[in-house]
DNA sequence: GTCTATAAAGTGATAGAC
DNA sequence: GTCTATCACTTTATAGAC
């Protein structure tokens, strides 16, 4: 898997980077080619349906990783309300320099390709049941762990948003500063 | 100022819903000239410095628009969990059709246009700010009131974007419950 | 597998007649 | 104030040489 040309993944990992950064439609095709250092015939080689098919690779790759991200995160303490709160903490201070989000791809792709949407539903969804399961590890009912772990993860995107629009970083930490409170019910 | 032609209300109207729907990228000028049925001529009459001026105000528009639903919405009752709570409620049921959202434009233009960033973090603000008022008047400290209120618009705001992923609008009810738990510390 | 050239369509923007 | 024609550019996508 790691072993093939690799221009494939230089390519995937250049798109999901900018796909995360800029969106959907601000990123063009030549703009990936030029920052992944892969030729543009190889492009439609390795992607022959084009752009939504590199889109919809890209978002099921930063899914994988993020939601790995979460688990290992989350694995490090093993009382829930800490271990996410250390984990928000974390993700708080790792953004600092460049914001990326999935919330922009989901909002964007909603209108224009149920394939894209419904890969980024499955994300957020894939990170949501990640928390949950930490959540039921620590004895929470699994049906108050499903909603509390979505109101995390909404929270998390809701404040990356807020930071991206403000420029800053601290938003995520008044998340973190939440959790406790939120999980004491 | 609603008597001036009107042709540059029409132009905006259509504007501000195409930006908030697809976004600033996926909205082409000529189909806002499309939908407002204005003429493409005005619409650098109306708005010389183009697409950009034309999204700012358009941005501006919304912003005023949502800060004075969200404050008569919030006047109906008078404690402030359940104002809050009632109010992201009806938000809810009144978003069944379609998803609109400013965190789309603050994401997207983040890269692209200072000035446009600007815009949207100006709106969110003006939100947190009115939710803030509300809190301090039913007597909550002014500093934690302040934090409360940018935890409820981040939750509004990360709830509308998986409702948008989702297709669904049950989210902000979920977040509509939380309310009362946020706001007893 | 790689690279180039180019097609076809769309974009924002401008000029100028009316 | 309105409308049309058009510019210059960029976009995705393809064809075909290597």
């Amino acid at each position: 898997m790691t072993l093939k040309s690799d221009t494939r993944g230089k390519i995937l990992d250049a798109a999901s980077r900018l796909f995360q950064k800029q969106g959907y439609h601000a990123t063009g095709l030549n703009e990936i080619i030029k920052v992944s250092g892969a030729p543009k015939g190889s492009l439609y080689y390795h992607f022959p349906a084009g752009k939504e098919e590199l889109a919809l690779e890209a978002i099921k790759l930063v899914s994988k990783i993020i939601q790995q991200n979460i688990e290992t995160g989350l694995s490090k303490i093993e009382d829930p309300a800490q271990s996410i709160q250390s984990f928000i903490k974390e993700l708080a201070s790792h953004i600092q320099c460049d914001h990326f989000s999935v919330s922009l791809l989901a909002l964007e792709t909603s209108c224009i390709s149920e394939t894209l949407r419904e890969a980024c539903d499955q994300a957020f969804e894939s990170w949501i049941a990640t928390y949950a399961n930490k959540l039921i590890q620590g004895g929470f009912d699994k049906e108050k762990a499903q909603t509390l772990a979505r109101v995390i993860q909404l929270m998390v995107e809701g404040a990356l948003t807020i930071s991206t629009a403000k420029k800053e970083t601290t938003t995520l930490f008044i998340v973190a500063e939440q959790i406790p409170i939120l999980l004491k019910q």
